[in-house]
RNA sequence: GGUCGAUUAGCUCAGUGGUAGAGCACUGCAUUGACAUUGCAGGGGUCACUAGUUCGAACCUAGUAUCGACCACCA
């Protein structure tokens, strides 16, 4: 006899432990099985489990083990990812807390390196251990870890194929530049936020104190401002960028500034006598509505001036240096300008590298802070009068400008130097400091190319998404894709195979570069001594620099290799075949490439799901890497607002599982917080929303609530509460499967449900087949809300509910045959219904099956039931649904006319036909007992006064009269007479309709007949019930 | 600005053309019986609004209102 409860604690890890020790996760590699294959989205390997983890990989563990059940070679591919930026920053952190003075850059890029490896041999991948927590059935054998050998070996040909191609190149750009990290990220590591922000307005005087009439004219044409400028009016939300400035553009169709076009304005700042000049350019992208019209050209720090610069070839002037502070190399600025002076008045040439070189800051601003610059700038200008009140008819003040007392009645109105605004601006997703787009040398794939085939892939319903919807938001950004950045300054992760040695060695002149791209070391050895008449050392690019790529000493050329690391999500990108051993042939390959499903959520859709595509078809020959995406829902708290350390909303699935005190749930989410102001505030919100901690609810519990909310939203709230319920849902079961340890059920022992006797163990057995069917139909289209809720719903609803009510009178019986093949059914039932429990509730169904008899397999390893067939007795349903219904109605009068639950009461049919009479007979005991009657009789008459109601064709009489007080009883009937006749007239009207009758399909037209026929007879029959009340 | 979505019971949400559903909450009754982490019975909805398509609309179409997410943005 199991125990009176199940102890989650008692039980998950060490039924998981036996799983794991018996092979059971590992795929059966069974070559006349179907193949399945899912690819875990490789968690980080600092991350640990939160509510989306849990979510994703209970979908995943769901469709293995359904699919392991139905006999397929499943494989669930498990794994981590090196996560460059998230790890390094961990590791550093850590070095910095330690307390030695060692930092990466003071203990150099092997030994930093060598210490994060220790830092994920001890601390990383917990994650993993807490998927096994949830009962995750990975293929943990195969385990892959994104910079392992291996995976290093894929990632460096897909590099150098990619390269061979042109496919990937080098090139200068403008980047987005984290400078808290100093590296390269991609557009999607950076996160744009609306933050308070000012728009300053300028005025860039004209050379040489020219003047123009400036005209401004409203939509009509008329006139609404004439003045002569001696300037230009530039407003911008980042002075500092005015010291790089190359030109000012203006729209071409721009009247207002047609006079000036191809003149030189003055950037008004820095020292006076090198102030710079810069020329008035047309390009199309100044808005003229926007602003003043005119714009600030800085190529080397804003994307939009970029491409202008480009266009108009104007030389973009690098200002900061890789930590965001203000340039402080290179020559003095006097010298400086005044090249760039020459430069713009066209009368020097200029290059790449000679620009680059150039530092066109300003002495006194040199070394500052990015910031501190900006405020700078700002103070030296207004100190000199240049920013204040320039004229604009258009401006309007909006609300918290500080305008100046004197701007506000003067007409045209007078923008004030300073407005306050509401400004976009990019954050690291990591560092969270301020972007800065930065012209630096990096790796780029090209992605339009790539993304060609991979838009098609989907086009053609080779991979779908599940919901479909979601290929719009893929093809949006596929069709729109940028130059993939793949570098970043890191020293975690996959080293760029590519080398560097000098260009040629004619004549000592080691001047430029060449590169060789090579899988390996050694392979790239080869080539450049290929390329060499001397001998080769590698080194460093720091040696090779200062030697200029020659040792003289030792006759040597120098060959360093390029020092970034590549994008973390290159690597991730190759995970569906590199985990299968790619570029080997491996049966892994051939047997899980493409996989079935991908399962993740919407937020790195672009982060991976797009680049698995495009590598993946790329390097397999076009085959896509999956069939199906399917994109889950984001887990918010139960309020709909979005889990975070800040708001105390954060719910730890294993907190759930294990359960967790208040006091320790206070101190875990009151602890490490960004804001550790808000500290009192979560603490007092989470101890008014769970004042008693979580209990420990279980794995089982958590899974089957984020299967029951599983649906095709976008959002689900997770509520504790559900948690609890779906734990009572596991009670259920564990005591329906004691109630039939108690009653001597058969476990163990197979049943042929053709020849079964007894028309309830005939229902039971049909009610079982349609309750699998339905959940293997929901999983099979991704709908795990219906799956989790027919099998809830059979096993709380139909098999405890009534089967093992009505199974208790057999069971407590005389009839021996009746007895042995209802335990049989009883025991058997419920095995099958561990069964289709398992894919969401694995532990407590593994743990029924182990001790219900003795077993030598797993209920995992078990076939899903329904595969060897299927049963369905239509007779004995319609007979059971009679059983019930009666029942349903006897219980539901007696509760309306307020019979004592306790009390029994003698019922007759009036009316029955002859197979009510047969079915009255076969289920009489049971009747009663769950009806509570001391009679139950076919009669051609009802006695006076009793209480009626009506199933089918008969009136079923509760012969109570002296229990009720005949006017209640018709007042009841009455009711209830009032509800059907408009059900009737509802029913009459449409089928009166002629067009209902002659359009409606014929089924539809039949069955609504058919329903309105019952319901009169059902009124009918009240009817008289209630004349004959009424007559007394 | 572009894209996607939401609006259904007190709450959280299912429901894609044919009798409006679930869980929780609520009301009444029931406790030696597998289970109070329970059972039985019940109350509660103008399916945001407007117009259309249709024999028939929560569902399809168009529009309105409110809320949200993502992407891109004006210096």
């Amino acid at each position: 006899m199991i125990d009176q409860r199940f102890d989650p604690k008692a039980h998950e890890q060490r039924i998981y432990q036996r799983w794991e020790e018996s092979g059971c996760f590992r795929p059966s590699m069974d070559t006349s099985a179907e193949p399945y294959a899912i690819m875990i989205p490789p968690p980080n390997v600092t991350g640990s489990l939160h509510m989306g983890h849990a979510l994703n990989n209970t979908v995943q563990d769901i469709l293995c083990r359904f699919e392991r059940m139905r006999g397929k070679n499943v494989r669930w591919q498990p794994g981590m990812d090196h996560a460059g930026i998230a790890t390094q920053m961990v590791v550093e952190r850590q070095l910095a807390a330690s307390g030695g003075n060692q930092d990466r850059r003071s203990m150099g890029r092997d030994t930093f390196i060598e210490k994060v490896w220790e830092w994920k041999e001890e601390s990383g991948g917990t994650i993993l251990n807490q998927l096994k927590r949830l009962g995750a059935s990975c293929d943990w054998e195969n385990t892959k870890f994104t910079l392992d050998e291996d995976m290093n070996k894929a990632v460096n040909k897909v590099f150098v194929d990619l390269y061979n191609e042109g496919l990937i190149y080098r090139a200068k750009r403008l980047v987005n530049w984290d400078p808290h990290f100093q590296t390269a990220i991609s557009n999607l590591e950076v996160e744009n936020k609306e933050v308070d922000g000012h728009m300053w307005h300028f005025k860039y005087p004209l050379a040489g104190g020219e003047t123009y009439t400036y005209v401004e004219k409203d939509e009509d044409g008329n006139v609404t401002l004439e003045e002569t400028r001696d300037y230009i009016s530039i407003a911008t939300t980042r002075p500092e960028t005015m010291l790089g400035d190359g030109a000012v553009a203006v729209h071409p169709s721009d009247e207002r500034y047609a006079p000036i076009v191809g003149k030189l304005c003055e950037i008004p700042v820095g020292p006076k006598e090198h102030r710079r000049l810069i020329p008035i350019i047309t390009d199309e992208y100044p808005d003229p509505d926007f602003g003043s019209g005119a714009v600030k050209i800085t190529g080397a720090h804003d994307f939009n001036d970029y491409q202008v610069a480009k266009r108009g070839g104007i030389p973009m002037y690098a200002l900061m240096d890789e930590k965001g502070f203000m340039r402080a190399d290179g020559e003095a600025y006097a010298a400086v300008a005044e090249v760039a002076q020459r430069i713009a008045e066209g009368k020097e040439d200029f290059d790449e590298a000679k620009i680059a070189a150039m530092n066109l800051v300003p002495d006194q601003y040199r070394g500052m802070e990015r910031f501190e610059a900006r405020k700078a700038v700002v103070a030296d200008i207004t100190a000199e009068g240049n920013g204040v009140m320039i004229a604009d008819s258009k401006w309007k003040p909006e609300e918290g400008d500080e305008v100046p007392a004197q701007g506000r009645d003067d007409t045209p109105p007078m923008i004030p130097l300073v407005e306050n605004k509401k400004i976009m601006q990019p954050f690291g997703d990591r560092s969270g400091v301020v972007i800065e787009p930065m012209l630096t040398d990096q790796w780029f794939v090209d992605a339009e190319t790539l993304a060609k085939p991979a838009i098609e892939a989907v086009r053609s319903g080779a991979t779908k998404f599940v919901p479909e919807n979601w290929d719009r938001t893929y093809y949006n950004w596929m069709e729109n894709i940028e130059p993939w950045c793949i570098s970043r300054q890191l020293w975690w992760g996959h080293r760029i195979p590519v080398w560097y040695g000098p260009a040629n060695d004619a004549n000592g002149e080691w001047s430029a570069v060449q590169s060789f791209c090579a899988p390996t070391e050694k392979e790239a050895l080869i080539a450049a001594e290929a390329n060499y008449s001397g001998s080769i050392r590698l080194t460093t690019l720091d040696e090779a620099k200062r030697k200029n790529f020659f040792d003289t000493e030792t006759d040597e050329v120098l060959l360093y290799q390029d020092e970034d690391v590549l994008d973390t999500w290159f690597s991730s990108g190759l995970w569906p075949f590199s985990t299968q051993g790619w570029p080997e042939q491996t049966d892994g390959l051939k047997t899980f490439y493409p996989g079935a499903a991908l399962v993740t959520a919407f937020d790195i859709i672009f982060f991976w799901v797009a680049r698995m595509m495009m590598l993946g078809i790329k390097f397999m020959d076009g085959e896509v890497p999956f069939k199906d995406v399917y994109i889950h829902a984001i887990v918010r708290d139960e309020n709909g607002k979005k889990m975070s350390k800040s708001e105390g909303n954060v719910i730890d699935p294993v907190d759930l599982i294990d359960g967790i005190e208040a006091d320790a749930l206070v101190a875990k989410r009151t602890t490490g917080l960004r804001q550790p102001e808000k500290a009192p505030q979560v603490e007092k919100a989470t101890r008014k929303r769970y004042p008693n901690g979580f209990d420990a609810y279980g794995a089982d519990a958590l899974r089957f609530t984020l299967a029951a909310m599983a649906t095709k939203g976008r959002d689900i709230n997770l509520s504790v509460e559900r948690v609890a319920g779906y734990r009572n849902f596991g009670t259920k079961l564990w005591n329906a499967t004691r109630f039939a340890q108690m009653n001597e059920a058969k476990f163990g022992v197979s049943i042929a449900p053709q020849s079964l006797e007894l028309s309830v163990n005939k229902w039971i057995v049909s009610e079982l087949y349609k309750c699998t069917a339905a959940v293997s139909e929901a999983i099979e289209d991704y709908r795990f809300n219906d799956a989790a809720s027919a099998a809830y719903h059979f096993t709380w609803d139909v098999l405890c509910d009534w089967y093992l009510e009505l199974s208790k009178p057999i069971l407590n019986g005389d009839d021996a045959e009746a007895k042995n093949e209802t335990q049989a059914v009883l025991g058997w039932v419920l095995e099958q219904t561990f069964v289709a429990l398992h894919p969401f509730m694995p532990f407590i169904t593994e743990v029924l099956w182990e001790q219900t008899a003795e077993r030598s397999d797993f209920l995992m390893q078990q076939t899903w039931p329904g595969l060897n067939g299927s049963f369905d007795d239509e007779k004995a349903g319609e007979e059971l649904d009679w059983v019930l219904k009666t029942i349903s109605q006897i219980r539901s009068v007696r509760s309306d006319v307020n019979v004592p639950a306790g009390a029994k009461v003698p019922v007759s049919l009036v009316g029955a036909n002859d197979e009510t009479g047969r079915r009255v007979a076969a289920h009489r005991d049971v009747i009663m007992r769950m009806a509570r009657l001391d009679k139950l009789d076919m009669a051609d008459a009802a006695p006076a006064g009793s209480v009626k109601t009506v199933v089918d064709e008969a009136t079923v009489v509760l012969e109570i009269a002296d229990l009720i007080d005949a006017g209640e009883e018709v007042a009841r009937l009455d009711k209830q007479l009032g509800k059907l006749g408009g059900e009737i007239t509802g029913l009459e009207k449409r089928l009166g309709n002629e067009a209902f009758v002659a359009k409606a399909p014929a089924e539809v037209v039949a069955e609504q007949r058919e329903r309105l026929a019952e319901l009169q007879g059902t009124r009918d029959k009240l009817s008289v019930a209630r004349e004959q009340l009424a007559a007394l």
